[in-house]
DNA sequence: GCCAATTACATGTATATACATCTAATTTGC
DNA sequence: GCAAATTAGATGTATATACATGTAATTGGC
């Protein structure tokens, strides 16, 4: 089993993002007819599980540049997902799932878990240890400043 | 140890993608000083390993769409890293590393081994578990009709 | 061999992504 | 409390990425 078909890769980080890909194609297959991209499913999932949080939490939470979020955010806060005020600090954006937001998230919601359902099939059992070690790897070398908050 | 700093994700693409986007910055961080990106990076060295591939066959190996590589090498061939010519079968190109693109490979193969080498340290021995389960998934989740090369 | 279907790549468009740089707000030293 | 240093996010720019669609070449059916 498991005749590849696939060359592998010398470079663990080409390994990995070609993953991504693959797996970004699966999961915006399920959720493209609702409108989404994958980082948009994403955020709207991290907003309903985290609750309110600054745009700046939310790139240390997804290991993504703040100023990445900007162009992103902007998308959904036009289209009425997300809701943004200022904090008690003025620089930074207090971000929520809005009404329309969470609905969105609720009616992709069954594709998404289809998706997820048959990665856990054809990994038969492994991908709980595939997402142990991804996510090793991320805490081991993602800089250690981005530490503070706890 | 492992005192995780970031929040588990529910979703095994969004985990992924948040690893690939980990990996590029230590990886990106490490070539940037000669000019490439992860990508270029990757690409120079699948065709240092391949010898000479169509376009289509450089985008199954990556699982990347063949007209996102059209942009790619483009800006690669504008640097001379690599060389075009038609195949037998005229809509296709047939690519192959240049000598410069031989030498900026060269060039930039020590820090990309360094990179390499941390995350293998940070890994603890885990990284050729995660390379594997991340290549399992890659081949279960890639569409069967992408074969019929071998 | 011809026409229809398919294939390989190009192009238009939208989003994802990061870095350099900029501005405004906050924090730190004194 | 003020000036300097830092921080949060915005903006300009370049690349990465895929999909829809277009064009030219190839293949398949007859």
């Amino acid at each position: 089993m498991s005749q590849s078909s696939l060359p592998p890769l010398p470079c663990t980080c080409a390994t990995l993002r070609r993953t991504a890909r693959a797996l970004t194609q699966l999961y915006e297959d399920a959720v493209r007819p609702y409108g989404l991209r994958a980082t948009q499913f994403t955020i709207l999932q991290v907003l309903s599980l985290a609750g309110e949080v600054t745009q700046g939490q939310l790139g240390h939470i997804l290991v993504m540049d703040s100023t990445t979020l900007t162009r992103t955010l902007a998308i959904m806060t036009r289209r009425r997902w997300i809701t943004r005020r200022r904090g008690r600090d003025k620089r930074e954006w207090q971000l929520q799932l809005s009404r329309t937001g969470a609905l969105q998230l609720e009616r992709a919601l069954p594709a998404w878990a289809n998706a997820q359902q048959l990665v856990k099939e054809q990994m038969d059992g492994g991908s709980e240890q595939l997402m142990k070690l991804a996510n090793d790897l991320t805490n081991a070398i993602t800089v250690k400043e981005d530490r503070r908050d706890e």
